[in-house]
DNA sequence: AATGAAAAGAGTGATCT
DNA sequence: AGATCACTCTTTTCATT
């Protein structure tokens, strides 16, 4: 990982999309230079995968909601089942796993208040390892796309 | 948004770099129909960007967090100020502006608890607005890079 | 709106420094 | 490791349906 990659890595996480004779322009370096680190990165699974990022809204998916839940016993085993069904609802957009008062959070992305409402009755309610959870809408959010290397 | 543009949605989100022509022969129409297709898609802000998926421990960030924010007054200029410096900040992934018993959660990462720890310190305790900060470990995260459209 | 063909540009691997 | 070159394939434009 030296000063080029994190550039490659910094310019792929800007616009993926962009071609490799570009990313090498920028970089000043040959293009088979750039693609050999590229395959190099993807090879040593720091580049993990592409992908397109979406306006919810064309997904259908304008109403956004964290809710926090907790589960027993807490065992590995209800843990991770848990955590997979979870990470299959196709309202669920991610799981968080985590140490503190709650045990899990989802980040949950639906049509309207409805299917909200629908999701937390069939999906969690439903389930008896659960013993409560606690709903927050979303009003906004920001992300940044492209996270730095720290030091 | 007929099924044509929802396909390429789906191919992109899961592999934003494969090319004009394979996206498509997986469609089933000619490359020049389906450039066309993504084209309107962004300009119509369907498509918002490409974005590689970069493995956080390759970016030094291998201890992540969610922290909920109070702030007070709850006023719009209060809200919108925070959310954009903490947006701004190098440690923050996400931010979400919520409704409910917090007012905003942050998702963090960083190298380790060290950081971690001067993160809450430097950045959150020294604001004025913040009337109360609580702090969570994430252990895992499972993500799904790839929603659907929702009916 | 979709297609097909042609020009411009990019990906890729062998070879050399 | 990185650069250059040559070959092939892809992207992109535009005339046509």
């Amino acid at each position: 990982m030296d000063e080029l990659d994190s550039e490659i890595i910094r310019l792929l996480q800007t616009d993926a999309r962009q071609s490799n004779r570009e990313l090498a322009r920028k970089l000043g370096v040959a293009p088979s230079t750039c693609l050999e680190r590229v395959r190099a990165l993807t090879r040593r699974g720091v580049i993990r995968g592409y992908h397109a990022d979406i306006d919810p809204a064309a997904l259908n998916r304008q109403t956004q909601a964290l809710v926090s839940v907790q589960v027993r016993p807490l065992s590995r085993e209800v843990i991770t089942r848990f955590e997979r069904s979870a990470a299959a609802m196709p309202e669920v957009l991610s799981v968080f796993v985590l140490a503190g008062g709650d045990d899990f959070l989802l980040h949950v992305a639906v049509r309207d208040m409805d299917q909200l409402h629908a999701f937390l009755l069939d999906r969690l309610s439903q389930r008896r390892e659960i013993t409560g959870f606690k709903t927050s809408m979303v009003f906004q959010q920001m992300r940044n796309a492209v996270p730095s290397r720290l030091d």
